[in-house]
DNA sequence: CAAGTTACCTGACGGC
DNA sequence: TGCCGTCAGGTAACTT
């Protein structure tokens, strides 16, 4: 489900609600997810504990509290987080719920289980970025992610562009949805090789990246199937979508048939006359 | 050793 | 209606 816009959309709307919560207790289902830290464990570290901040890296949801324990979050394919009301019935696929001393819980909605929960220590949480995010690429709204930067980094590689795109450990955050829209709005055919990309490439690509990001972010981010905000509505942006889902249908800027084909086992969308090799 | 493939899991959808 | 194959927004452990 999520990629850099629905974790931030999540984010920004869980943040008014989160911060200056207490977490009392800790539940769930039992069911593991691909990495989970053990319900006790959790609500030893957490229990008591009151929220401090909500932020984003990556595709990761990071929820720092007062004594700078920091929870991470990832929502893998299917994820959601909300929060709720604890007397609210318990869906099925709610595989983890924070309690919190107000009468609402955080949970976690996960029916693929893809999704991940860590928990960093106040050690840990301060030396995050050369710890747990020490293979994570740079944040492409950030001032390191320029042209050069991933100039530098698609060099050394041979893989086609889109690929390079979706790497997290180049640049972070960007899924099959939105590398399909940004190579599109860029006029890039998605199997280039990333190393034949000029400098000029680099610059349109980076800046129309982070246009789609930020109208996605805009929109509430994308649903297709079942992506949910963190107050249960809906984003809107796959209704702007180019090309990602429309094989077959009108380029909107030649009117040739959207074709699709797989680059790395993924769906990968283009315009075979916008987008040449 | 970079890059492609498979595995993890459930649910939705299309074809028959 | 239902059974079966295919596919899905992500990542990491495999294999080549």
């Amino acid at each position: 489900m999520p990629e850099l816009p629905e974790v931030e959309v999540i984010c920004q709307g869980l943040r008014p609600h989160l911060v200056g919560r207490i977490v009392t207790a800790v539940h769930g289902s039992g069911k593991p997810l691909r990495h989970l830290v053990p319900l006790a464990v959790m609500e030893k570290m957490l229990g008591g504990g009151r929220v401090k901040a909500v932020s984003r890296r990556a595709k990761y949801l990071l929820i720092g509290f007062e004594d700078e324990t920091l929870l991470i979050i990832h929502l893998g394919m299917t994820g959601n987080v909300g929060l709720f009301p604890h007397t609210a019935p318990v869906k099925v696929h709610d595989h983890v719920r924070w309690q919190l001393e107000n009468g609402y819980e955080l949970r976690l909605h996960d029916s693929r289980r893809f999704g991940g929960i860590w928990l960093l220590t106040a050690e840990q949480a301060a030396e995050r970025e050369t710890g747990f995010f020490a293979a994570t690429g740079v944040e492409p709204f950030s001032l390191h992610c320029t042209p050069a930067h991933l100039m530098e980094l698609a060099a050394k590689r041979n893989q086609p562009v889109k690929t390079f795109l979706m790497d997290g450990k180049a640049v972070a955050g960007i899924g099959n949805i939105y590398a399909n829209e940004a190579l599109f709005a860029a006029g890039i055919h998605p199997a280039r090789a990333a190393s034949t990309l000029k400098k000029r490439d680099w610059q349109q690509l980076l800046f129309l990246l982070r246009s789609i990001l930020s109208q996605a972010i805009c929109c509430g981010g994308s649903t297709i199937s079942d992506f949910i905000n963190a107050s249960g509505g809906r984003g809107y942006f796959q209704m702007n979508f180019q090309v990602y889902g429309r094989k077959g249908q009108p380029c909107p800027q030649c009117g040739a048939a959207i074709e699709k084909i797989a680059i790395t086992g993924r769906a990968t969308y283009f315009c075979p006359l916008c987008q040449k090799e």
